[in-house]
Formats: C-alpha cells, structure tokens, sequence
DNA sequence: AACGCAATTCGACAATGTCGAATATCCTCC
DNA sequence: GGAGGATATTCGACATTGTCGAATTGCGTT
C-alpha cells in the first residue's frame, strides 16, 4: 500500500465523515503534521477531488468524484441488466426494490426503485447500510465467508435497538442463508422498515450483488408471492449476467492451514 | 503536487474514459511501468476506489466513489437551498432546469428537473458538459476571467456542428454574459436542445453556481417569461445564501503585471 | 490597529515510492 | 490436453520523492 495514496484516501473518508474541515482538524484527525496533510489536499483539490469550501479556508469533497461515481454507475454491468427487472419486481409487489453491492463493511445501494404508489419517497442510490444490519449484507457476507469470519470479529455497531450484533446469532444466520439464498432484516437497519435479500451470480458463480425488497414492518412477513417473485428476480439477472445455477453453491471457507503440496 | 497522488488521480480520470483495463493498459496509458501502476492500483483498490472487475483481472473504478459523491451532494450547500426554487421553476416554465458548478474545462450538474409534461426523461445530475458548449458553463466562465484565458488559448472541441469553438467569439459573448448576467446556448451541445443560465451568488459575491433552463431548440428564443423566471430564480437563491446583489458585479481579469509596492 | 490562530511556503534529510527483472498465473491456440 | 504467449504480481536496490519542523504570510477577532 503506497503511504501517500493511503493517506489521501484516509482525508477524503475524514472529509466524508465530517463535512468540512480546515487543514488542522484534519491534520488532528489523521494525526499527521499540518504540512504534509496541506500537500494532500492540495494535490487532491488539484484534480477536483476536494474542493475549497466557498468563502472559508475550510475544504469539502469535490464535484469530480461526482463525474466519477456517474461513470462507475454505468460501468455496471450487473445495474444494467437488473434495473428492468427490479422495477417488475416492484410493480408486482408494490414494494420498494434495492440493488445493493459490498463495500467492505457496508452494502452500497447501486439502485434503488421506488415504491410504486407515488408517494414522496428519498432517492436512495449511494447510501451506505453497515452490512451487518442489512438483508442484502447479510447474503453478500453468507458468500464471503472469511470476510464475514474477519467481521465478526470485530465489535459490531447497533443502528436500532433490534439490530443484531451477537457474532454467534449472526454466524447462524449466515450459515442458514447460504443454505437457502434468502436472507431478512427485521427493524435492524431502520425502525418500521425489515427487508428480503437474494444473491445475484455471475458467470464463474461468484456471488457480485444482491436484490432486496423492502417492506414496511406492519407488513412482516411478507407474502409467499413476494418471496417467490424475490428469488425469480434474482435467478433472472443472474441467468443474464450468464450464471448457469441459482441459487448459487454454498462457498467453502478457506482453510487456514493449506494442504502440503 | 505530490506524485504519487497525482498518479493516482489520473489513473482514475484513465479508467473514467475507458470504462475497464488492465494493469498493462493502463501503463501504455499513464508512460509508466507495469509495477509502479500495479502499486498505485492496488492501493485504490484497498480503499474501495477501484474495483476488479468480475471475473478478470482487468479494473474499473470503485464503490467507494458512489458513496463519496453521495456525501459531496449532501455537502453542498448551494443544492440544497436551490432545489425549492428550481422545481419551481420547471414547473413554471414547463421545462427542465439545471443546477451546475465548474469543474475545470467541464461543467457538472448537481441538480437536476425533469420537465413536468411526465415524459420519460433520463437522470442528468452527475452528467459533465464542457463548459464552452454550455449556457451554464458561459456563465461560470464569464465570472471566472482568469480561467475563462487561459481556456480560450487551449484548442476547444466542438460536440456539434453549432458548437462555438472560436476564441474570439467565446471572448465576446463572455463580456456580455458579464454585463447582464445571462448566458445562451443553442444547439451547441446536443442538437435540438438549447438553454439559458444565470449566476448564483454567495455572500463575498462570488459565482460559485450556475442555473439554466433547458429549452427545446424548436422553441427557441424563450418567452421573455422564462427569462425573467430564470433571473428571479438565480436571485432567490443567492440571497438564500446571503448575497446581497444580484446580478453580481462584473469580475476583474486579474493584471498580468501586479503594480509595484 | 494589534493580537492570535490557521494556512501556506521552504529546504534538508532520509524514508518512501519507483523501477527492472524474476516469478506466478491466466488465457489462447494448437 | 499441452504448450506458448501475454498479463498480473512479487521482490529488492537505488535515488527520487514525500515528509517534516520551522519560518512566513494571511485572515479574522478583539
């Protein structure tokens, strides 16, 4: 890991963490004298990736990483594919879908389909839901066992007071969902709102996203029709993307010791 | 501007173009060899800025990027005070209005109206238009002299046969956008499409946004009502955000002999 | 107008990233 | 199924490059 990129990318995630911040916080936040974290940011205000807060000494994130998130969202071959079918899927349920991507400890919302009633409802594209908490992280996680295995053992935050952070609890419910490709959230992210996830394969039956539908806690459970059109939809994008099975095989944790060769 | 960082910024703005390559791709690219961008990628990847793409060994941009413009786009102080006054306007003009802000040659939209008629319209926030082919980029410019200079001497792409690429013109029309605070363009980015900008102010007078309407070439000119609602719309704005002129004072191109103290 | 804080500039040192060669891995073509 | 080529990845020595502390400038405040 070369240091000066590690540390540029350590200012951006300060900055996305606190809004604005003049060269000192940061450079307290970082715990790196306020020269070197001054030659950071300028090089990365440089390309537009941070950008002088307007009338302050103060910095912000910059619009280029607005360009450059535009452009990964088209690169996507899998968002491509579902999109259509993530709006069936809502039409059919009346239910809001997610399409949803790991991001280390967090699940990434790479589309979002609203609710079809028309109600006034957030765009939900690019937020960030600790996996832990989240349908869509718990499969993505069920399918990276030693990611998941390094996760848990780490101390786990609580978003509501149902979100559950026992590693043991956790464990279990891994186990099960890649036994059956489905996994549920109930109030564990946000209070009223539980979900149902499905994994998404590719070619090589690698697991590279997941599908939820969300719906609203008075609604839980949710009606067979929902789950069964759930898993058609993601066997759906999956046989799109190429894969040949679904739901995918239950991944094999590697083991620490490798056999001799 | 520390190396390390810059390279790493342009392989970002490389794969931003190129959608997907490989390490060896990217080193004819950036002139660089193979392992000092294998180093540089691979220090992206660990902060989630880059991504293998599935099932390859060749790269594209990351997650991380998306959650990074999220948070910029919450960060943004201009967005969220001008999106009110800008659905406003699309609803009363019956046309789709733009919020912008310069990103060197280019101009980028951070809020984005659908024309209210209901018709399928594609999502254009994110988007980058070249500043010199953009009625909001005119405007930008016209605040921004010293850049808007240093622009006109660099050759400028034309996107279609109405784009305007000669420096002297730019120059006049740059003058005049400075004079009465209102920029057009028609045809000269995308054929059939024309618009209108006016500058956003902050409270040290600064141009720091730009608003336009977008409007259909066949239209073309605009009723003078849309003018006004445009002016009136870039005048809430601003003073939402403090300012207290508008339309702002034309800027001072900077000397290049500063006079001696 | 003067104080204090924060951002910025500068230069020397050595830690750090860079590079070329060697190795491992993947894909393609026979 | 095997061999060849191409591409990604690892490694270690060198010197370039980033880092750091001190000095300077600029700004906001009293």
């Amino acid at each position: 890991m070369i240091q000066a990129i590690d540390r540029a990318a350590k200012v951006l995630s300060s900055l996305q963490g606190a809004r604005h911040l003049g060269i000192t916080e940061l450079s307290a936040e970082l715990g790196l004298p306020v020269s070197t974290v001054h030659g950071i940011v300028k090089s990365l205000q440089g390309h537009g990736l941070v950008s002088q807060e307007p009338g302050g000494n103060r910095y912000m994130l910059g619009p280029a990483l607005l360009k450059l998130s535009n452009v990964y969202l088209d690169t996507l071959d899998v968002r491509a594919r579902a999109m259509r079918w993530t709006l069936e899927l809502a039409r059919r349920t009346g239910l809001s879908t997610r399409l949803g991507v790991q991001l280390f400890d967090e699940v990434i919302i790479i589309h979002h389909n609203q609710r079809p009633d028309g109600s006034q409802q957030m765009p939900e594209t690019g937020l960030a839901i600790p996996a832990h908490a989240s349908a869509m992280g718990k499969v993505l996680l069920a399918y990276s066992p030693d990611y998941a295995a390094g996760l848990l053992g780490r101390p786990l935050g609580s978003l509501t007071g149902a979100t559950i952070t026992d590693p043991a609890r956790l464990g279990a419910q891994f186990a099960s969902i890649a036994g059956n490709g489905i996994a549920t959230e109930e109030d564990e992210a946000v209070l009223g709102e539980s979900s149902v996830a499905a994994p998404i394969v590719d070619t090589r039956g690698n697991v590279i996203a997941a599908v939820a539908v969300v719906v609203p806690s008075s609604e839980w459970p949710p009606d067979t029709s929902v789950l069964n059109g759930l898993r058609e939809t993601a066997r759906n994008i999956s046989r799109e993307l190429g894969a040949s099975t679904w739901p995918p095989r239950a991944p094999q944790r590697s083991v620490a010791v490798p056999p001799e060769s």
